[in-house]
DNA sequence: GTCTATAGGCCGATAGAC
DNA sequence: GTCTATCGGCCTATAGAC
């Protein structure tokens, strides 16, 4: 809401350690401390742990096209090679964590589920947008697709990948069940797409 | 390891509230009161809650071919339905949940992962047993398929998808993006398939 | 093996000075 | 808006009687 340099700070420490260490694990005065103040300071900003979340959310959502989308999608003019890009970007953070990462926003999901209902809706706008995103590639690929396609199915799909790709990588400790994964979804993709017009 | 009957009450009771709360919000009075002791008990048997927490990722692992497998192959005698099978069952919890169901071992992956090896070990091997279990499925039908399958990358694949459907539908609250998920994978073993030997 | 009782610490949140 | 100081509560874990 309120553009300030406190507030902007605190929302940052607090998307990193919630991504870091969950929601339950991260106390407000180490959200604090990251962002140089006390938690007094935080409680000006914020009248709750819970509401804190609901930013950390909402800041997601605010950079899922900048940070997420557009440089995938800017290094391809193929719709669908853009959204293997997307799933690519996935992949290089899993390696560049050394398989620390997990998706944030389906982590939270597992764990705020049936506990939050603000912040619930508010990873499913995050999913919606994600998946919305992804769907508009398929559609501007909709010539190149042998039958009429559920691009609305196959973007459901997408993000089901991603999100029980990443989370298998994270638990291996390995990129394999990632590439696994995706390799069947690009075969599956390419399945349905005319002869001589391969992704 | 040892068979006592408060012991089995304790795993029950913590393998229930950590699915349901996830582990980090669920206290180990809790814990002991469900299981009809005081948390002083608790500690005879499990010297940390981590530990009681590896009995509980045991209990899964245990409980995977008789509770999850099992059931869902008696099903059917063709295997590639099966899978599906076993698939629809985890539909029916979400159902029968009214979206409250989330993959316990998943969430727990995403919970504690980069925060408890010994668990995480636990996870990957619930995960790896549950791969295997449909894998040997496929492995059954190969004649049927078109080309030489990968069978590690579909049983891989089955994993992610499930996890990556549950997840939406819990999100969500709906059972849609599970099933536009599951009718994608669907199509994508058919596509495998010689045909006239339809799932 | 189960209990009572409690240690010792950290947490979310608040009050109020500046 | 940021600080200091602290409340009240709950947590994991322990000690020791029975």
């Amino acid at each position: 809401m309120t553009a300030s340099p406190t507030r902007d700070a605190l929302v940052d420490a607090a998307r990193d350690l919630f991504a870091e260490r969950g929601y339950e694990r991260t106390t407000l005065s180490q959200v604090a401390g990251a962002a140089g103040v006390l938690t007094g300071s935080l409680y000006h900003f914020f009248p709750s742990k819970s509401k804190l979340l609901e930013a950390v959310l909402e800041s997601y959502l605010g950079g899922l096209d900048p940070l997420v989308m557009a440089p995938a999608f800017a290094r391809s003019d193929d719709p669908v090679e853009q959204v293997f890009e997307v799933l690519a970007d996935y992949r290089g953070r899993v390696l560049s964590t050394n398989f620390a990462y997990r998706c944030p926003i389906g982590s939270l999901a597992l764990e705020i589920a049936n506990e939050d209902d603000r912040a619930c809706r508010l990873v499913d706008a995050n999913f919606s947008a994600w998946k919305a995103a992804i769907r508009s590639r398929f559609e501007l690929a909709r010539k190149r697709f042998t039958k009429d396609v559920d691009t609305d199915a196959l973007a459901a799909l997408a993000l089901t990948v991603m999100e029980g790709a990443v989370m298998q990588a994270a638990v291996q400790r390995s990129i394999e069940p990632f590439d696994l994964s995706i390799s069947q979804f690009r075969n599956y993709v390419n399945s349905l797409m005319k002869k001589g017009s391969p992704i």
